[in-house]
DNA sequence: ATATCTCTTATTTGTCCAACAAATAGGAAT
DNA sequence: ATTCCTATTTGTTGGACAAATAAGAGATAT
């Protein structure tokens, strides 16, 4: 009883006002928790709020957008799903920027098979970062990072499933690519490690990579030490060109 | 009162079999939201459920994870935010794969500057995509490319904003790296949009864009036209190393 | 009689509120 | 300076109602 005419109170008197609250010019149409989380957005970049501030707690944001608790929840789920918050007790929301850990989340849901397609787009851009930036690889290459690759790819011998095996793998290509010393590709590579992880595993055992994998390494290195670009580039290719007759659909 | 002892009779059932719903080996320390989204993600790969089925209503969500609805809300909403879920009224969660495209949202938080070192890596990413792979660029270029990327260019002449002009400045280089005919690195490109577009408007006004950007990309094209290998590279490096003056740090 | 359309109903999601538990920052007391 | 207490804030739950809508019931035309 008491709720309900509460509630009609409430609402009248957002109908005297409204869409009042949106800060750009779109329909409001959306949820009220999308609409929230625009609200929220427009008060971080309009308030000049930097990494380390913090937003105002639950009940401010209630009050202020005239909003239930929950909704406000809501919102700020998204935002930390989103990485831009990171909510503590008692102290707040304080704004974060780890999008690019929420990325790699992002696309660890990893239940679909790979198709054909995503095979070759994958390989191709791999190729693309592995093969045809030797130029860059071979400037920047120095003695210890070959120490370092040699010293993981020796770890290949001793893994004990294809699983850890692959997780090895990985780790090899990872920090070749590394060497380059661009961020911004090393980041692209490692959101992309799931999908790049099960197609090292296509087909494999653990022998396979102890043996196969492990030479094919091993002969990149030393193209990579002899600064044999053709050599480097038909290796590595042949390399990542493997897994392709498993798909013989 | 009667909520207060039905909840202490509930929690005590918990109590007796504490840890007992977690599928994986964790230390259930994590919050209920996230036990409850981990169970959800077992729920779907155990399950093998596939995009287009459907996920148990929020009602039997809770009884079967013994759970609170805000609870389950909070769970689901991070499965929406990660683009792995569906929800539409009465008829239930519906599982999908938009995973790219929230990738996408993710990464158009836009409020911070860019810095030199940002500039950096992803101008050296983007001289991989479209300056080093210009033999995959040029196998694979039509003369409906080239038409389309030069009706695109056009377009610059008639940009009224900075704002505008930069957009249509990245639909030519996305259009470029599209005809290389791979996904995964259309998809990368346009995840890093709201990057490159700061970028590109970067001390620029809507007169440089109709005038310099312009025939900038117009000499580009006429280089893949001719396949002028060693003039396309010099002419879309100094292209892409344009914005470089403006860090003078 | 069948098919199609409309209306109703029951179910489900969306939002809000109230209550309590758990964590903790900040102050009080020693 | 340390310890304890308290008030505040977030985490979780249950309940209520609004809004949307799928499914079924009923009406109408062919």
């Amino acid at each position: 009883m008491t709720d309900t005419s509460d509630r009609s109170l409430r609402e009248a008197s957002l109908e005297t006002d409204p869409e009042a609250r949106e800060p750009s010019g779109r329909t409001s149409r959306a949820s009220a928790v999308d609409d929230l989380v625009e609200h929220i957005r427009t008060l971080i970049s309009e308030g000049g709020l930097k990494v380390g501030d913090s937003l105002p707690t639950e009940k401010e944001l209630c009050e202020r957008f005239n909003t239930g608790r929950n909704t406000v929840r809501e919102a700020m789920r998204i935002l930390k799903t989103y990485g831009v918050v990171k909510v503590r007790p008692k102290v707040g929301a304080v704004i974060i920027d780890e999008r690019m850990a929420r990325a790699f989340d992002l696309f660890s849901f990893n239940t679909l098979e790979v198709s054909r397609e995503t095979f070759v787009d994958i390989q191709g851009f791999r190729s693309l970062l592995e093969v045809a930036s030797f130029e860059l690889l071979f400037d920047k290459v120095t003695p210890e990072d070959i120490a370092e690759l040699r010293q993981i790819n020796t770890e290949l011998l001793n893994a004990e499933t294809a699983v850890n095996a692959s997780e090895i793998d990985f780790r090899f290509h990872t920090r070749l690519v590394a060497v380059m010393g661009n961020k911004a590709i090393l980041d692209v590579y490692k959101i992309m490690k799931p999908v790049i992880v099960k197609i090292m595993m296509k087909a494999k055992t653990v022998q396979t990579f102890a043996t196969v994998t492990y030479s094919e390494h091993a002969e990149i290195l030393e193209t990579i030490e002899k600064r044999d670009r053709t050599a480097y580039q038909y290796k590595m290719k042949t390399h990542l060109d493997a897994g392709f007759r498993h798909f013989s659909d």
